[in-house]
RNA sequence: GCGCCUGUGGCUCAAUUGGAUAGAGUACCUGGCUUCGAACCAGGUGGUUAGAGGUUCGAGUCCUCUCGGGCGCACCA
């Protein structure tokens, strides 16, 4: 309907133009707008304010020169001028009641298109580093991620949802460290623990797990341990302490026996972040390791390619990218002194690759603080001659969480942290998922645990599934009532959806569809979360208005099947959105 | 100091991406259950959109400056 008016404009546009009161070179760009209150009408056109200037003409004089050229519509009752030139249209009574019908037929799918069919997005979120439990500030990342991936393939993208493991590098070499260390302590070692090292209850878990398959088999005095080791913070240098302390577990331990620590380290920490991940209903279509970018040789290829394309030096001892000739605030080292690969070495194959297996779109989802990193991609993948703008990095902002009216700590390292488990067990899934996706990602969250505790009822997402609770209660009673739906009836009646609730639920399902296009345009999954808020509203209205009898009060099956109809209808957009968002539907509360 | 994000009723957030009278929830006040579920509905109080300039038909939204908050500024990721 939307469209229909909109071609009528065109048209009147065009008409304008062999007229040569509108120059012929002039664009269009008709945008229609819903109207935000009733008096507007059902749509608004900013196209004789938009198109004003160009002509020359002021801007409602405009407007009534469109009009004047618009075609006869059945479905518009009326268009009316309002405030400094607005193109306002009145659809006739039930000119949208039609959504009904298509509502049903078209389901589960109802919402989805084919917009952008054929096009490949690749998908990386969530991505933390496995040195521990995925904690509520990943929580947000994992809940926007996953929403964002349904909601482009909604509309036709062909979406490749990835968590990148980083289980290459020195900061698993710590985790292997401070599970050691623990281990050691389990042995009767006396071990001052390091100021870097990773001190949550988790390490614990792990060092027990070993010291019960090996016993004291990889057990050494602490003096040796810290033999030689530089001084920890803060009076000394706490990396080169750990760096230190690194060094004697690989000179003390085999190669087997460092890899059987490192191992047992990874696999625990990851099984863990993959059932949490699961039971949130955040998925992936893969796991991809950052070894096997090592092992593969695709580190040092991109390496070799920006020798090849002059962009590296040797300075210090260490290997540097010249980022700043492309856009980047200094260089980066890629290759430390000491020979190991930093963290960007892998990432710009990792990148590289992606867009070398051709598809179109690469998103990123990282924590805001990683922000400082995007132009040193950006500049590694020119430098290796990549299409760059290929590559978009959203943003999430951090959510910080109060308890008890004071923020609270949020380290991995220091293993002060409320986990995504413990938030989803207090909180439960649904109105986690919910929450998270509240807001803006580029929007500061504050996460009040308490109020999240105690009011969980009085969130909003339990008000969404109220109203498709109540729906399938309807459904329930209609067989104690000895009554029976008749689709075919109400959709032969929907004519009978005359009363202004009928109409604000009926106007609500048109928008369905351009809401999701929207929303997945912008990367904002809260505008489906307000869209079905407003629907529920609507809903709830209808369900509770006195001057309407109740659906099945209704003696006039005609009326009452049209009204099931239309409930039903609701029910499933309720259900589309709910699905969208990842969180569950149920059939009462 | 430099860069990114941000500042909207008491609190938490929206605002069709530059549109019309800035809207919801929560809190507070009024009213509504003898069964389609009150986890609900109807109504009310509450705003100089941090501040000052600018751009134009039109600014919460764009530009400049000031002030306040978050996060970065490693041979860590």
């Amino acid at each position: 309907m939307k469209n229909h008016f909109k071609e009528l404009l065109l048209t009147a546009f065009k008409q304008l133009q062999t007229q040569g009161v509108i120059p012929s070179d002039l664009d269009a760009g008709i945008k229609i707008e819903n109207t935000r209150s009733a008096e507007h009408g059902d749509f608004a056109c900013n196209m004789a304010l938009a198109l004003a200037k160009k002509t020359g003409i002021n801007p409602r004089e405009l407007a009534e020169k469109i009009i004047a050229q618009l075609p006869k519509s059945d479905a518009i009752e009326k268009i009316e001028i309002a405030g400094p030139g607005f193109i306002n249209a009145f659809l006739v009574l039930g000119a949208q009641q039609q959504v009904v019908a298509t509502v049903l037929s078209a389901g589960d799918q109802y919402g989805h298109s084919k917009h952008y069919q054929g096009q490949t997005i690749h998908l990386e979120y969530v991505s933390a580093n496995p040195t521990g439990p995925l904690h509520v500030g990943h929580g947000r990342g994992a809940a926007y991620g996953a929403t964002l991936a349904n909601l482009l393939r909604s509309v036709g993208y062909k979406v490749h949802r990835e968590y990148y493991v980083n289980d290459a590098g020195r900061q698993m070499d710590i985790l292997a460290a401070s599970i050691w260390l623990r281990y050691l302590e389990l042995c009767g070692e006396t071990i001052p623990f390091p100021v870097n090292g990773y001190k949550g209850d988790y390490i614990f878990d792990i060092a027990a797990s070993i010291h019960r398959k090996q016993a004291e088999n990889f057990c050494h005095s602490s003096d040796k341990v810290f033999a030689g080791v530089p001084l920890d913070g803060p009076e000394g240098d706490q990396e080169a302490h750990i760096d230190g302390i690194i060094l004697n577990m690989r000179k003390l331990l085999s190669p087997q026996e460092f890899n059987t620590v490192f191992k047992q380290g990874l696999t625990e920490i990851i099984s863990n972040i993959r059932q949490d991940l699961n039971e949130f209903g955040v998925d992936y279509d893969n796991w991809f390791f950052e070894s096997s970018l090592v092992e593969s040789g695709a580190v040092d290829q991109s390496i070799e390619s920006l020798q090849k394309s002059d962009y590296l030096y040797k300075k210090d001892g260490a290997t540097w990218f010249k980022s700043s000739l492309l856009g980047d605030e200094k260089d980066r080292v890629i290759i430390r002194d000491n020979g190991l690969k930093t963290y960007l070495a892998s990432d710009i194959a990792y990148h590289a690759s992606k867009l070398e297996g051709g598809y179109n779109q690469l998103i990123d989802i990282w924590g805001a603080d990683h922000h400082g990193y995007i132009p040193r991609v950006n500049a590694s993948l020119q430098a290796l001659k990549l299409d760059h703008k290929k590559l978009t990095v959203l943003l999430v902002q951090f959510a910080i969480l109060y308890r008890g009216g004071e923020k609270a700590a949020m380290s991995t390292r220091s293993g002060e942290f409320v986990t995504l488990r413990e938030l989803r067990h207090e909180v439960g899934n649904d109105a986690a998922r919910f929450f998270y996706v509240l807001r803006k990602c580029e929007q500061h969250m504050d996460f009040d645990l308490d109020l999240a505790k105690s009011q969980s009822k009085d969130n909003p997402v339990y008000y969404i599934q109220y109203a498709h609770a109540r729906v399938c209660n309807i459904f329930k009673k209609l067989k104690e009532n000895n009554l029976t739906y008749q689709q075919a009836t109400g959709l032969d009646n929907l004519s009978l959806l005359n009363e202004k609730p009928e109409q604000a639920l009926i106007t609500r399902l048109t928008q369905y569809p351009e809401i999701i296009l929207r929303a997945t345009d912008a990367c904002e999954p809260h505008q489906v979360a307000y869209f079905l808020r407003e629907l529920a509203n609507d809903f709830h209205s209808y369900y509770n208005d006195k001057r309407l009898k109740k659906i099945l009060e209704e003696v006039d099956s005609n009326r009452r099947n049209a009204r099931l109809c239309l409930s039903l209808a609701v029910r499933q957009v309720i259900h589309n959105g709910l699905t969208l968002l990842g969180v569950s539907s149920p059939e009462e509360m």
